[in-house]
DNA sequence: AGTATGGCGACGA
DNA sequence: ATCGTCGCCATAC
């Protein structure tokens, strides 16, 4: 992949992103077959673990094809995306991301 | 150049 | 539901 090619899919995964409604979750895989890469799903998650953790992106909101975090469940990170989702009215149970 | 390592995914057992 | 195994692809050594 070269690097125009990588600039230009990184800007359309924020650009999906950041339109993705609240309250709503996608998969890595998902978000990258929408961008047009479909097989892309472990570089969507390396994009998205340089995000500043301010970011104005709702990382959250992106688990994996099981309807899981994806982090240990003892991890910073795990505990960071489960509360927003839970702000947004999900329910997680151990790695589960159930609807409420 | 070869190998390991990820915020992954599909499928089979 | 859970655990392996493979396939996938950029990055870091």
């Amino acid at each position: 992949m070269s690097k125009s090619t990588m600039d230009e899919f990184n800007l359309r995964i924020y650009s999906i992103l950041d339109a993705l409604p609240t309250g709503e979750t996608i998969s890595y895989g998902e978000l990258a077959k929408q961008s047009g890469f479909k097989g892309y799903a472990r570089q969507v998650g390396q994009l998205l673990k340089q995000l500043p953790k301010d970011s104005a992106l709702p990382w959250f909101r992106v688990i994996n094809s099981k309807n899981e975090i994806s982090f240990p469940i003892d991890s910073d990170a795990y505990l960071r995306q489960k509360e927003h989702l839970e702000k947004e009215g999900w329910r997680v149970v151990g790695k589960k991301v159930k609807p409420s």
